[in-house]
DNA sequence: CTGAAAGCGCTTACAG
DNA sequence: CTGAAAGCGCTTACAG
């Protein structure tokens, strides 16, 4: 047994070249393939990280930036023989979570949503099960001590849509954000209004029944008819700044020549739109591939070289704008 | 030992109340969880399920399908106690794959890409894992045996599209499809190809170098400088269907006047396009969830109670056709 | 209801 | 290089 588990564990110069042959082909012969779960119990680790999506939607992976971290942190963990379980829930349903109540991970990356303080709640539960944490788009709470924070510089990302349109001549901006915000998009909003202050510009924001397509659209249509059609219409994300553009299509404005129009975060279907989005491109799957790296050096070294990483962003002209 | 085993186990009969009370609180006091790889040891299961997309980008939730299918099969197992995990892995890369020479799953959901050939040869090698398996959108060949195939019916997704077509006049159809094809998409092709040649309409495929954007509207651009503006163009998926409309939009074409054009799937982005895309409803998540649902049930079981499972479609009109 | 024991399939220190 | 043994944290049949 022992230099089978040699042989598995890739050990090889353990032994000769002729017992390493012989096992392999005994292996081969059998089809066996090592039980990973009596390994990790013999070994006191799990051998997966979870990825816990809070939403309220079954469909938890419809934004393409939580797909594309989905992707980044899968692909890194199993290139490196760790396994990720995902699951998405609802809040309410969180307590019960079995990631939570069994001890089946090594780890976790959240991905969380809702007020402050029931992000704040959430995270609570997390750090309780006592495994590191990874926390993607959101500030790590002071009491949560073994946790890396992943975000990308959302604020810049304000920044650069909203002087961009202002070098281009646009006063009066409009941000449109869902009701329910959450920590990314109120970045972005502080950066567009940090910007326009800089450069006294006046931005508006237009607080809209959710991201969908309908509310972004009947949100803009009472603001618009309150105070007139704006210089420039910043969608708090690409959904929203697509409903801004077909909404402005629809009324027979000029796009960008009666109002011009912003995204954020510049997935695919930004390119299927006439004219194209200007936007911002998000380090999405970047962000999912160094949360993995990040999670499995502190699961080897004992602790997180960081407390937070910042990704850049960079604006991707479209015609839009 | 017994005792608390059956409290986490909820045999709670076997115990009074008070018992109960008392290893309850034992367990929150002491912050108690399980180790759920012991309890899988014991029982000889691995409580966990392997969901395995072959796909040559590491972006492989891209498709809205896949991360559909992904958020259905989560969804239900989470639901169970049952894990998902999930890889994405290029073909070449499916041999060394840790799904595979580990043995970590009691049953795998499977994404194929690839000639029919190469998706052969990957269901061999999942077979050799001896575990069932469920494939998405494609047919199980005869030597997979402890198989269900899931597939939604893209012969009548074609039907629809060509049929609802030549109804509003269209008398030369042009299916646009993309040089590496896949099951799915030749069940549209075929699908469409029956419904022309049943009511006496031309159908030509216009084969695209890849369903990317760039790629479908450069093949498009040939076929029309070598034949004319057909009647209609069928995207062989949502993709191909906005990247046909902006390609109409690009030269001034009217859509639908001078020409109609028609998705696939209907994923979220067709609303956001004008016309809004004609389009098929896939049900991917219902497909997800039925495939985690099947798999237990087999895993509990002993066999899957079908071969094969086919999943209704429907026409989701939008102006463009 | 409790306690003692076996065993799931590994890893690893140790003796030969 | 091989073999015997302990132990990871559970479940479960059995005795008390």
């Amino acid at each position: 047994m022992t230099t089978v588990s040699n042989v598995v564990n890739g050990r090889l110069e353990l032994m000769s070249e002729a017992t390493r042959e012989r096992v392999a082909a005994a292996i081969r012969e059998l089809n066996y393939r090592p039980n990973a779960g009596a390994r990790n119990l013999r070994l006191s680790q799990r051998g997966a990280v979870g990825l816990i999506v809070v939403d309220e939607s079954p469909r938890f992976l419809a934004d393409p930036m939580t797909s594309n971290i989905l992707a980044g942190i899968s692909n890194y963990l199993s290139g490196n023989g760790y396994g990720l379980l995902v699951t998405g829930i609802r809040r309410a349903a969180v307590a019960d979570l079995h990631l939570l109540r069994r001890d089946q991970t090594d780890g976790l990356c959240i991905m969380a949503s809702g007020t402050q303080q029931e992000r704040r709640a959430l995270y609570r539960q997390f750090k309780d099960t006592g495994q590191p944490i990874v926390i993607f788009q959101d500030e790590a709470p002071d009491f949560m001590t073994d946790t890396l924070s992943i975000r990308q510089d959302d604020h810049k990302a304000g920044e650069l849509l909203a002087e961009r349109l202002i070098q281009r001549g646009a006063r009066r901006l409009a941000l449109l954000v869902p009701a329910q915000s959450w920590p990314a998009m109120a970045e972005r909003q502080a950066g567009a209004l940090a910007a326009a202050t800089r450069h006294g510009a006046k931005l508006d924001t237009v607080t809209c029944g959710s991201e969908e397509i309908a509310d972004t659209q009947l949100a803009i249509a009472r603001y618009v008819e309150r105070s007139g059609l704006p210089d420039a219409l910043l969608g708090g994300n690409d959904q929203m700044g697509c409903a801004a553009l077909t909404w402005a299509q629809d009324r027979n404005f000029a796009v960008p020549g009666d109002v011009r129009v912003t995204g954020c975060n510049g997935f695919a279907f930004i390119d299927y739109v006439r004219p194209r989005l200007t936007s911002i491109a998000s380090p999405a799957y970047e962000m999912g591939k160094q949360g993995g790296a990040m999670l499995l050096q502190r699961l080897s070294e004992g602790r997180f070289k960081q407390r937070e990483m910042l990704f850049d962003v960079t604006l991707v002209p479209g015609g839009s704008d």
